[in-house]
DNA sequence: GTAACTGCAAAATATTTGCATCCTT
DNA sequence: AAGGATGCAAATATTTTGCAGTTAC
């Protein structure tokens, strides 16, 4: 797995920028997943919140970060693995949200299930998140 | 499964209003999920925008309708079976999103999958949407 | 009649767009 | 130098709140 925000950009054809690199920092040493408030919050002293949005956009694009299914109308991002190609996500891991802490922390280790669905439905992304507490909060 | 607008409401408690009715009974005949916004839109000519967001945030804290977790910063709710409470909802069957009509359809006879999750975590609830072509589209 | 619901106005938030300027390569 | 990225201003869109008037029971 890539562990420098300079690895990252270069390997996705993105130009080295302050702001990239900033957003990226703050994702490698998150280790789960980040609100786009958040974000907004801990740059908000260094550049604009149209760059914020630009950028996360730039990152899902080229599939850096990836998008977690919400109910809560916020919107959470989270690093891709390495097997993450621009516009074509395989993050089929599970994804677990703490009731407590209100952290989303990737399970990279669980995968998706698959489920028989009936028929007539040709499925080709499963997502799942998981809420109750972490192991932190108990 | 309660199948009138009246039976529901009744059975939770609300009065019946003609706004309920009428929001209620969009859900009665979609047989799947709506979004936000198609909601304001067919009842755009009737009643106020704020109307629809408390109608629709009461009838989620009854346990008439559930959020689905979506990744695409809309927001969708569908109707609860009949096993859903006041502010328990079990609503454990998978949620299906059709990438070409881009409907969202309650696949209630299949049950998410129970996951076996790292030390330490403990799960409550668990949510999953499965993407892809559903039969009326391929 | 009373409590709850709705409409309206307005505030607060969130998101998008255009354009001039600056930075990376 | 050229293309892309950013900042700023402003337009849009979304969601929330307060209050007065109306409706359901």
């Amino acid at each position: 797995m890539s562990t420098t925000t300079e690895e990252i950009l270069k390997k996705n054809h993105l130009s080295l920028t302050v702001s990239r690199q900033k957003i990226l920092s703050l994702f490698l040493r998150a280790n789960g997943a980040l609100e786009h408030a958040d974000i907004e919050k801990q740059t908000r002293e260094g550049f604009d919140r149209v760059t914020v949005y630009r950028t996360l956009q730039t990152f899902v694009e080229n599939g850096i970060i990836h998008l977690i299914p919400t109910t809560d109308n916020s919107i959470k991002y989270a690093l891709c693995k390495d097997d993450c190609e621009a516009g074509h996500h395989h993050d089929e891991h599970v994804h677990f949200i703490c009731d407590a802490c209100n952290k989303t922390i990737c399970l990279d280790d669980v995968v998706v299930p698959v489920v028989k669905l009936p028929k007539g439905f040709s499925p080709k992304i499963a997502e799942m998140v998981v809420k109750g507490i972490c192991g932190d909060c108990k």
